[in-house]
DNA sequence: CGACCTTCGGAAAAGGTTTTCCCTGGGTCC
DNA sequence: GGACCCAGGGAAAACCTTTTCCGAAGGTCG
């Protein structure tokens, strides 16, 4: 509607952009206050129906569109949240990028976004610039230390946190329930047969590989041994551990994550290390790609998106100050497809060999 | 600095978020006037050593920072740029993404975003809602129509394309050169002696696919049969589509993108299919994944986020917008890996039979 | 020693919108 | 028929910052 006519009369114009028109050029035009436009275009107040068809055609004729700038000055409000991702490339953050979009989209609110290259140092700046154009930040899976962000959670008007849940301090959180996940990987494994696991960890500063962590520990035991292999979050960091994974002993690796495992999978391609039938391996998250490789991985499920949209959620009702602090938990699912299967005498024989070449 | 000081105040508040601190409040803090602290933080105007110190104690102790709406009213400006993409999940437009927002954050821009699930009737609204909040809007792959486009161009403030030239309108523009990567691949095939490729087609609104398209009839001929199917954009598609290229008799497949192919990949090793033994599969962008599947993927390689980084670039020159309309073209280069091999006469009896099952 | 120039800092306007306050006019109830 | 109430709309303040304009003070040159 009033987009055509703001097209209209910017393309008559010629290539000297005219000055957009203000809430006083319709006021003038329709032959009323500012104030009565105003109400006609927000409803605050009623307005009866003669004006307001007059305010109404004059918006369109100009194609006049509320300064945003203005309206947050008097408003102190942006309708705007701030997102802050450790890695745009990573799949898995991308996919919540979108949900926390779409939610937001559908709510009229923008979406800012911040990619903070893995940099754990860079997360609180990046937070705190993109929180003075947005209502509130969040936070995928912060990298930052607890301290740091509790003091965060106060200079920033409304924080939640994605994939980091904080005992002490009371933000808003919705986190995967990973202790849930890996134990379940761990139970699909052990019932497998295998008793000796490769674990390709994930970045040490995660919340999210804390809690794996902790998940280990109490999975681990006589009857399944986990060798820990420092790995990172990425594909090439799994294509780099895939080797020292093999050199361990393990019959089965267990990935970080999907986007990790893929880069272990490819490895093991390369060296023609045979999945399942030789090794093992198992992801987390599920990612798009997860069903796409030969053979497809066995992982465990998160609607990564959902996670998205619950944080949008999280973030609404924080608005409300009231009920700060509640947790969302997402429990992930284990799906088991071709990657993994029983441990085989022939596997960890072969396996000598591949390492020793 | 100014961050700890903010964090510290607040830290000691209580449940209830005192009101940020305005100019005015620096200025009775330090004992000058707001015109002064202005002076101070933004520099348009020297301001002798002692009022400065003031100035700058008081703003680290109330934690000042200033209002951007404020600023931006003035100023007339947000130091914002909007980008709009068909789908995050891509890693294609992620990537994209990522490569606009680093450079914006480099320039102390902010990145505002919108995904328009693919539909080309939300990218117009998408743009215009978005470019409210920004300088100007860089626009992916926008699959809108010519003349929507133009219309487009002329009511926002700045627009930049990315994978989409107009000879008509001024658009700047960053893209890839479709037609020689097409060009490259079907030269690459015809060399291996295929002589009946199946193209997967992309998005038909997509500029790209129509590029693409314009090289395929060059490269088409009584040697090289280019036979067209119906796909889309997604591995989904991809997918779906591998069935049919295999009915079509084709002795490799030409996918619109790596994402595509990396479905039709799956769905090749779903039934049975050796690649690159009884069909041959090539894609198109050079995504992550593709590097980490097997067979690797044959395709052409396109740095997306430097095509993010040179969007960036296109949006800040056309600030000074004498210098409107410039278009860079970005040229892809084939890496020949595994998935491509020449025909064999038992790849095309064994896609009968897997046809006919 | 006086006049002029330079430098520094304050007062105030501007930027566009929303909202409060107030006034006016018309309708209703007694 | 008069008083009161309600609704509708205008004037103006407020939101916060930047910048222009201007005044004052100090220094320099004639």
């Amino acid at each position: 509607m009033w987009c055509n006519a703001a097209m209209g009369r910017a393309q008559t114009g010629t290539g000297a952009r005219p000055p957009r028109a203000t809430i006083i050029d319709v006021a003038r035009e329709a032959g009323v206050s500012p104030a009565t436009v105003s109400r006609v275009l927000t409803g605050s107040k009623p307005v009866s129906a003669e004006p307001e068809q007059r305010v109404r055609a004059a918006v369109a004729r100009l194609g006049y569109r509320p300064n945003p700038a203005a309206q947050g000055l008097l408003r102190g409000t942006t309708s705007a949240v701030g997102v802050v991702v450790p890695d745009l490339s990573n799949p898995y953050f991308a996919e919540v990028l979108k949900g926390v979009t779409n939610a937001a989209q559908h709510a009229d609110f923008r979406t800012l976004v911040a990619d903070t290259g893995e940099k754990a140092g860079a997360e609180r700046d990046a937070a705190l610039e993109l929180s003075r154009w947005a209502d509130g930040i969040v936070l995928c899976s912060p990298r930052m230390s607890q301290w740091e962000l509790t003091e965060l959670a106060s200079a920033v008007p409304r924080l939640v946190c994605v994939n980091r849940r904080s005992r002490g301090s009371r933000i808003p959180a919705v986190a995967v329930d990973f202790e849930a996940g890996v134990a379940s990987i761990c139970r699909h494994l052990r019932e497998l047969g295998h008793r000796r696991v490769a674990y390709l960890r994930g970045p040490s500063r995660a919340w999210s590989e804390r809690a794996r962590q902790r998940a280990l520990r109490t999975a681990g035991g006589p009857d399944l041994e986990i060798v820990q292999i420092p790995c990172g979050s990425s594909s090439v960091d799994g294509h780099r551990a895939a080797d020292v994974a093999l050199a361990s002993g393990a019959t089965a690796v267990m990935a970080f994550s999907d986007y990790v495992a893929l880069g272990a999978l490819a490895r093991f391609d390369e060296l023609g290390v045979a999945v399942p039938e030789e090794i093992s391996l198992t992801g987390f998250d599920d990612i798009a790609l997860s069903r796409l490789v030969s053979p497809r991985l066995t992982t465990v499920t998160v609607d990564k998106q959902d996670l998205g949209r619950r944080a949008w959620q999280l973030f609404i009702d924080s608005g409300a100050d009231g009920r700060t602090g509640s947790t969302v938990e997402v429990m992930p699912e284990l799906v088991v497809r071709g990657s993994t299967a029983a441990p085989t005498a022939a596997g960890s024989i072969e396996r000598e060999i591949v390492h020793e070449r």
